[in-house]
DNA sequence: TCTCGCATAGGGCATTGCCCTATGTGTTGC
DNA sequence: GCAACACATAGGGCAATGCCCTATGCGAGA
């Protein structure tokens, strides 16, 4: 049955993004785009009736994060790989990625060849990760203990860091806590924790840190 | 001469996203790209030989901002219209954006089919923007009349101001009223002044606010 | 003088911050 | 395989803050 296509499952709330694949992987004999979605739930539904063999997701993509996503799809439907397709650059996310379960990273200013020379590797059964993450791998398992030696902002957990960035771009606590569908109560103890490690003593400061961070990093 | 096409120019630090307008936009009969360019000066350069007709232009590129490169175009070649293409949500940056000179501003997560209504739009002289983004400066202009040239910042009393740069620097309301010597009260009627003045609905978005304010102009 | 913006501040209720505790779940180490 | 640990989740409870309304004194203009 060598005639059947890899089926790939696109998550990318940009039309521009997805229209892109589409047109790209269709350019390809053995690839065919098997469904798409704009958001996790719809994604994990959608996945879980299709049963793609590769889905490719945005990080921050609307309603949950694509880290989140990753980790569901690792726990519900682990024949599906994953490869992370971002804008935002490596060093930010293809380690949380790439931990989370995905099995390839990809940074939108990448070219359409190297795309698709990722989603072979990975239907292959290969990792793939550029040579600096795979650099900042290697390090890390000579080394040992990562005492985060690039920013601080490494050593927040996954949720950590969403909240951290929500709180970025000017949401209250409350709005925090809606748009990750969880309790303020949680919300707060991330906060808390963020506040560990930063070693911030109040919630001024904390808006200080996540806002200028945010200007920074801006996401999505 | 009907002939000639109206002559596009790409600045985007992502591959992945000038193929598509590229190809996007080779689909029009009328229009062409004429140049593309991933950072700010060697689009700056290229652009005052090409004398594009429209410049699409990335808010978040490397090497310089987007803002800066349209402040820069509509200083030295102010018959380039230019156009935001943004994965940002408007909200942060479309103000920002049509302020500094652009003719329109849309996400990237917006349809093909919009983007090239924009392009026509803009070509045709006129500006565009989202209901939303039109709802804001509409707000605005029939609200206050906005001294306009130049910052929000300079619509704030004296002592407006004072508490704003403080909440800036990430001291908190009581820290405020100490440095000040004077009530916690005040400084909160102060805070809720400015939030009237900057139509900011709540404490989050006037600490982003403060933050950003200071991060581009730091006091002392 | 009357009005208006500004700085000051209190009252009062809802909301939030902050500290403590707690549970379930992976992961790591022995 | 068990213990320890980090993480995500969330409730309880009190103090602090946010936010809306009101109020006073002051100076600048109309």
């Amino acid at each position: 049955m060598n005639k059947s296509k890899s089926k790939i499952f696109l998550v990318d709330d940009h039309p521009l993004v997805r229209e892109w694949l589409t047109n790209l992987i269709h350019q390809q004999p053995d690839l065919i785009v098997c469904g798409e979605s704009e958001d996790v739930p719809r994604a994990l539904q959608k996945i879980s009736v299709i049963k793609p063999d590769v889905a490719i997701v945005d990080i921050s993509i609307k309603h949950g994060s694509g880290i989140e996503l990753i980790k569901s799809l690792k726990a519900l439907h682990p024949d599906v790989a994953a490869i992370v397709l971002s804008m935002h650059d490596e060093k930010l996310y293809a380690e949380r990625a790439l931990r989370a379960g995905a099995r390839g990273y990809v940074m939108k200013s990448e070219t359409a060849k190297k795309v698709i020379m990722v989603i072979r590797q990975v239907l292959a059964g290969k990792i793939y990760m550029s040579e600096s993450i795979a650099a900042v791998f290697a390090e890390k398992f000579v080394d040992g203990r990562l005492p985060a030696s690039g920013s601080l902002v490494e050593q927040l957990s996954d949720r950590e860091l969403e909240v951290f960035q929500l709180l970025g771009k000017g949401y209250e606590t409350r709005q925090v806590a809606e748009l990750m569908k969880i309790s303020m109560k949680t919300v707060q103890a991330h906060c808390s924790h963020i506040k560990e490690k930063f070693k911030l003593t109040n919630a001024a400061e904390l808006l200080r840190e996540a806002v200028r961070w945010h200007e920074n990093y801006p996401t999505s």
